[in-house]
Formats: C-alpha cells, sequence, structure tokens
DNA sequence: TCCCGGCCGTCAGCTTCCTGTCAGGAGGAA
DNA sequence: TTCCTCCTGACAGGAAGCTGACGGCCGGGA
C-alpha cells in the first residue's frame, strides 16, 4: 500500500509518514503542491493523505486537477477546524473524507484504514506479465504461481516496470523513480539491483535493450 | 514523439533538446515567436515546450493562435519563476502545464513524460513508412513484419527520418539532432551510419538525394 | 548493549558490441 | 576525363552492461 502524504510542515509530515509506516503502509511525502500534483499524476498511489495550505500551489486545485485528469486515488484531505468553506470545496472537487485539524494520529491511520478498504472494492489489484503476476495491494509477487520475496526497492523496480508494460523504460527514469534524483547514486546501483532481481525472478523476465533502457517481457495481459 | 521546444536563448535550447533526445524523443528548436507559430501551425508535433519571453511575436500570443487555430498538442509552458500573472493567462490561453524557470531538466523531462502519457489516449504510437514500422513505446523498428535489431542511434536517426516523412533531411539536420551540434563529428560518421541501416533496413530504405540530404522511402500512411 | 541477518551501494573485472575513423572505391556532375 | 560526393568494409577504442564479492547500515532479538 502505497500513500502520498502531502504537507508542507515537516514536523507534521514526518509525524505521519512514521505512523502510517508504523501501520504497515509505504508513505512517501510531497511538500509543495506542485510536487504532490505532478507524483499523482505520473505515479501509482493507493491513497493520498492531503493537506489544503499548499505553497506553489493550492491543495484544491491539486485535487481538482487530479480528477480532472481521471485519477481515481482516495483522497483524504486535511482541514483547519472549522473551515467549513474548505470542506465542502474539498468534497466538491473530489475529496472522500476530510479530517480537521487538529486530529489524533489513531483517528487518521482509522479513516486511511477505512478509505482503502472501501476502494478495496473496484481497483484491479493485480497486473500479470508473463509469468509474473504482481499482487499491488500485498505488494507480493509471484511466479509461476509461487511466491517470490522481493525487497522493498526489488519490488518498487518491478512494479514500475509492471505499470509501464511494454514500453522500454530508460534507465534515468528509473532511478529517478526509485531514488528520486537526490543524490545521483552510482549508476551501478540500479545494475546490480537488476541482477538480483533477474536471479530470483529469471534471467529473461526483465529484457535490456542496450542503450535505450529495460522492459518487463510478458505480452499484454 | 516529436517535440517542439520555443526558446530563444541558444543554450537553454540546446540543453533542453539534448534532453529530450535522451529520453529519446525527436526534439525541434524554434528561436523566436512567428517561426514557432508557423511550425506549430503547419506541422504535426506531439507536444509543444514553449517559453512565453520570445522576439518577434510573444508566446501567449502564440498559444492563443494555435489554439484558436484548433491546434490541441499538450503544451508545456516555461514562466519566470513567481510570474503570476504570466502563468494565469498561460493557463486561461490553453497551455496544459507551466514550469517554473529554472528548473531541473529531470523535471522537465518527467512533465514532458506525463503530459505525453495522459494524451496517449488518440496519438498513435506507432509511425509506418513503406514497409517500415516504428513502435516509439518500445524503441522497435520492424520491416515487413518481422524485428529488426537496431542500435540507439540508428533508431533515432530512422526515428527522425520517420518524423520528418517525405522530406529531404540535410545531413547537417540530422547530426545536430544526433549529436546535439557539441562537437562537429567528422561528417563520415553520418554516412557510416547510413550505410549501417542501409544493411539491417534494406538498401532502398533510405534515399540520398545528392547534395540535398537523406529521405526515408514509403508512402504516407 | 552486542550480535546477527538482510538490504543495498560500491568496486573491480570482464564481456559485448556500438560507433567514430580511416582508406579505398564507386558513381554522378561538369 | 576529372573532381567531388557519397558508400562501404575493416578496425580499434571505449561505452554500456553483467556479475560476484565486499562491507556499511539498520532493525530485531537476546
Amino acid at each position: 500500500m502505497r500513500i502520498l502524504v502531502v504537507e508542507d510542515d515537516p514536523r507534521i509530515a514526518a509525524d505521519i509518514t512514521a505512523a502510517l509506516s508504523a501501520a504497515g503502509y509505504a508513505a512517501e511525502t510531497a511538500r509543495d503542491g506542485e510536487q504532490a500534483w505532478f507524483r499523482g499524476d505520473t505515479e501509482d498511489f493507493d491513497l493520498v493523505v492531503l493537506d489544503l495550505g499548499l505553497p506553489r500551489l493550492d491543495g484544491l486545485t491539486v485535487l481538482r486537477r487530479w480528477r480532472t485528469a481521471g485519477r481515481a486515488m482516495p483522497i483524504l484531505v486535511l482541514t483547519a477546524r472549522g473551515a467549513w468553506a474548505e470542506r465542502v470545496e474539498g468534497i466538491d472537487a473530489g475529496a472522500d473524507d476530510y479530517l480537521p485539524k487538529p486530529f489524533h494520529m489513531e483517528e487518521l491511520i482509522a479513516r486511511v484504514r477505512a478509505l482503502i478498504r472501501r476502494a478495496a472494492g473496484h481497483g484491479a489489484a493485480v497486473i500479470e506479465a508473463g509469468v509474473l503476476r504482481l499482487d499491488t495491494r500485498q505488494m507480493r509477487v509471484s511466479k509461476d504461481g509461487s511466491p517470490v520475496e522481493l525487497s522493498p526497492l526489488e519490488y518498487r523496480l518491478v512494479s514500475y516496470l509492471a505499470h509501464h508494460r511494454d514500453r522500454v523504460v530508460p534507465p534515468g527514469e528509473l532511478i529517478e523513480h526509485l531514488y528520486g534524483d537526490d543524490d545521483a547514486r552510482e549508476a551501478n546501483a540500479l545494475e546490480a539491483l537488476v541482477a538480483r532481481l533477474r536471479r530470483k525472478l529469471g534471467a529473461d523476465a526483465i529484457e535490456t535493450r542496450r542503450g535505450f533502457g529495460y522492459r518487463l517481457v510478458g505480452s499484454a495481459t
């Protein structure tokens, strides 16, 4: 379960992500509206915790843009206490739930859980690619029906490739997705990761297109 | 994927096109507003990166003219940081996204990718030219239905020619696109590349117009 | 607090093969 | 013919990628 926490106050953001991690979710943060919008638009999250007061791009705008772009993940909006206008607008814009600040962390977790449970009804949580089968909800991968143990990073790599099936993904894009382009890792890290993955998934699971990038093998579903 | 970069600063323009090329796109530049408007109006691009401060014809005007003329390609506007007025006007005028300068090249690429993906609803990822078939997502070329293995540089050359079908492309333009005109390669490099390509694609796939340039053979689809 | 195990980045060595360069040749233009 | 443009095969330097090994870091357990 991958959750995006959009919150500009670093301390609150850290608290929330810590609590979410403790509850078993993979939480990532965005510090401003632009970054949030962008990540929500290009990556796949199972839920978003969205603060409305954001620098650079207002939370409501972010929310609306996601919805008009067809992004359907559940969104939990954090509002200032008593800000009814905000709340109404948020619901109009497509929020699934709201939580007035300040709040107890337990309540946040409970609502997140409820939203995710509710959303479990529709989204296709399983991606198949050749002999591989990827359960995005449980973050599990199986090959030929038998489960494969993957490390978090390995899983994210496979997941990204699976979401971009039949496309050759250039190494730079993968590195950006895996490491968030903060500090350029020694380029070799990606190759080592791919090698480890191939050992687990089979050598032919991931195809290398020399000079182009990597591609997950497997005809479309 | 063909991208028009409208930017009057030659260095920035070169940086952007280089980055886009590295990401697998065929990038071309327009240096002023008039040229930009004309090319965007008469040719087909999959996306436009548009700087607003342009000589001869303002970027916003170009944008508006395109939209009123019914041109629907996604447009990513580059604005000066903090220029809120510009940004609002840009969105009003029909921009799909904006990016404040200065920006990280990675972010530009990522946004370009997002825009193209979002627009992917209609545009075909496959270009056909005679017996050749170019899959831009898998970065693969097939001839008469059977796949042909191309090196990255070979692919980019074919891709560029395919995007400029039925046009004779002068060698200088090809060299600029392939190598980014930093250091002039020995002219022969291009010829050697063409020779290698002909060996793989068939001698008549690429026509030489002596003194003018090269052209990909194949009736328009 | 210490130990252990897993994760993952780094390194070095190696293989593959891409691609620029060169030299010689073919063929069009004048 | 003569010149000039372009083609092509050969070759070598080096870039891109793979792999096994090593060790730092972190979290869990005693």
